[in-house]
DNA sequence: ACCCCTGTTCGGCG
DNA sequence: CCGCCGAACAGGGG
């Protein structure tokens, strides 16, 4: 489920948390979610620790302790963070939770395909700070854009759009979203996108990811009822402009959806 | 029962 | 070597 703005609203599910002391920490050491990283010293660092302050990037989560410590959180395809009442005992697929005086923090993934990532130092992890611009910030540009499509000229233009080095927090349902409204159809090449192409994918990308976050990230409320999503994995799915028949298949590996009619092939 | 899936990684192959 | 594609990961839901 989680796209950029989820992401955000997950973020904040922990915010009560926030300046607290975590009393205990319970883990699954042996789930694929810690790959990369040793759950017993999560355990060790974390315990007696504060939740100092969170922040989102794209799909990604950094949650700061004091003494130095961090931990990443990418929510894969079904991972959640919510907060539950002090003594909460966790259930089947409660990873990890962090058991606080007054409440708790719960991270729930029952496919396994988030990640829990955890740093000890006294400077954000190397990976939190790699990756590409935020769509928010003024380097996801024009420049950044046309070099990021020609880098993968030879994909289809949906498959592009799930880069997250390029266009950093955006999934399936966001993409279909942006190339609808830029009326781009997804099999297209990225190379091959003209030059008006390419400022409607910039002003979309930007609008649908502000848009979905002042939206869905404080409270989960739903996008306007004129958006594609509404229309995406219904089964007789309409286009939200002329209410012709949308497209499905399989592009770049995902389920996708657009208006043939809105999003036309031009052969130049 | 069977098929589908809002994500990422990795091996194979062109 | 570069880069795309499909499979794999694992479980719940339609």
């Amino acid at each position: 489920m989680p796209e950029l703005a989820e992401v955000e609203f997950f973020r904040k599910q922990w915010d009560p948390g926030l300046g607290r002391k975590i009393a205990a920490v319970q883990l699954h050491p042996r789930k694929r979610i810690f790959r990369g990283s040793d759950p017993r010293k999560i355990v060790e660092h974390l315990t007696g620790r504060r939740l100092l302050r969170s922040h989102a990037r794209g799909k990604r989560m950094l949650f700061e302790f004091s003494g130095g410590n961090w931990i990443g959180i990418h929510l894969g395809m079904t991972g959640k963070l919510r907060t539950e009442p002090a003594g909460f005992r966790p259930e089947k697929h409660d990873h990890f939770v962090l058991q606080q005086t007054r409440q708790a923090l719960v991270f729930r993934d029952a496919r396994l395909f988030g990640r829990v990532r955890f740093h000890h130092g006294r400077t954000e992890p190397a990976w939190w700070r790699a990756g590409g611009p935020e769509i928010s910030s003024d380097k996801f540009d024009r420049a950044f854009l046309n070099g990021f499509l020609d880098r993968h000229g030879r994909a289809p233009i949906k498959a592009v759009v799930l880069m997250q080095n390029g266009f950093s927090g955006i999934g399936n349902w966001m993409a279909d979203e942006i190339l609808w409204r830029a009326k781009i159809a997804p099999s297209v090449l990225a190379g091959a996108l003209s030059s008006a192409q390419r400022a409607r994918l910039l002003r979309e990308t930007r609008f649908v990811a502000s848009e979905s976050l002042r939206i869905i990230g404080p409270n989960f409320s739903d996008p306007p009822a004129n958006w594609l999503i509404h229309q995406k994995w219904k089964r007789d799915g309409v286009c939200p402009r002329h209410r012709s028949a949308l497209r499905k298949g399989t592009i770049g590996g995902r389920t996708t959806a657009w208006c043939p009619r809105c999003q036309k092939i031009i052969i130049r």
